[in-house]
DNA sequence: ACTTTTTAATAAGCTAGCTAATTAAATTTA
DNA sequence: TAAATTTAATTAGCTAGCTTATTAAAAAGT
């Protein structure tokens, strides 16, 4: 998890500004802005998902077990949908069998691959904490306005659309 | 890193928004929208990092004692200043001093303490890298203005302002 | 002056991410 | 039909975060 902070006061970056034209600092200050609230958000989720004995990977598995259709899922579909490699899918996978909320079954048409399924206990599991889960991130959002969150949304896919740049080599 | 991705589509929303009266659409969405950008904005810092063989945790040690006096920092410190734990640090400084870019020195009053320094290769790295770290930084929020930049800035302080309520009992 | 408590840094053990390699199974090629 | 290639899941090893415990040193208390 992430939860590393970075508080450069005004003077630093103002004294770093003069040392390197290239940094300009409303960008800077956005940048930072956007990393310090990451880390206090996902540290407060963290807070939230340990209540429940999980992370916000392997409730992110659960999520789309419960919206999956009777055949489950396969582990390289649970990587596409969650964003993360087969290998950490395992693992996630490996700690959510341990508690008894999805197992690992035969895939019918294909040895190579498994079919995973949420389990009773895993379907409890969500149907008691997603009720607190939505209402935690509705109040996480509640300072904004409607016009605010699409207006967020908004510029957040800005932010997103720049991140090719730092990728460029 | 994070890299986690959430990729529910409208449907999945508007289904499970009809289960939980609870989940209030707009907030999940920009919720959503946060934790998509955050991901793939870490996925690509992580990368940027990597080509000076850095991660942000070791860079973000290294900009506090780019700014720090002549005294250094001490482990305390740097974990203050960066928001880790003191271990965190530990496994930190550990990978640094082994690139020889900081040095761990004794605590002259306090034999508990010590006094972490840039190593002269150290400095050379940062002014290496900063032009270019600065050029992305400013390249990542090139699709917002000046406008736009403070907006964000504002709505993300109105997101963290939020997190108590997830932190809370 | 000695004992107790607190502090700083680290070690141990864990989780969750990664890459690369491995093994078994399916598909493709010749 | 057999060999070669590709694919799915896992394993191994790593990093970076955490918590808890440990050790050495300083501070506080008696």
């Amino acid at each position: 998890m992430v939860t590393l902070h970075s508080f450069p006061d005004q003077q630093a970056i103002l004294n770093l500004a003069k040392r390197y034209p290239q940094l300009d600092i409303a960008s800077v200050e956005t940048c930072l802005a956007f990393l310090n609230t990451t880390a206090d958000v996902y540290q407060a989720l963290d807070v939230h998902f340990a209540r429940y004995e999980l992370s916000m990977g392997k409730f992110t598995i659960l999520m789309q077990l419960l919206q999956a259709d009777e055949q489950g899922l396969t582990p390289s579909e649970c990587a596409e949908k969650c964003g993360v490699t087969r290998a950490t899918i395992t693992g996630l996978l490996d700690g959510l069998e341990r508690k008894e909320l999805v197992t690992r079954k035969p895939y019918p048409s294909d040895r190579r691959m498994l079919s995973i399924h949420l389990t009773d206990k895993g379907q409890q599991l969500l149907c008691q904490m997603l009720p607190d889960h939505f209402c935690r991130t509705t109040n996480l959002m509640a300072n904004l306005t409607d016009t605010e969150k699409k207006t967020l949304i908004e510029l957040l896919s800005k932010v997103k659309a720049g991140t090719p740049a730092i990728l460029k080599p």
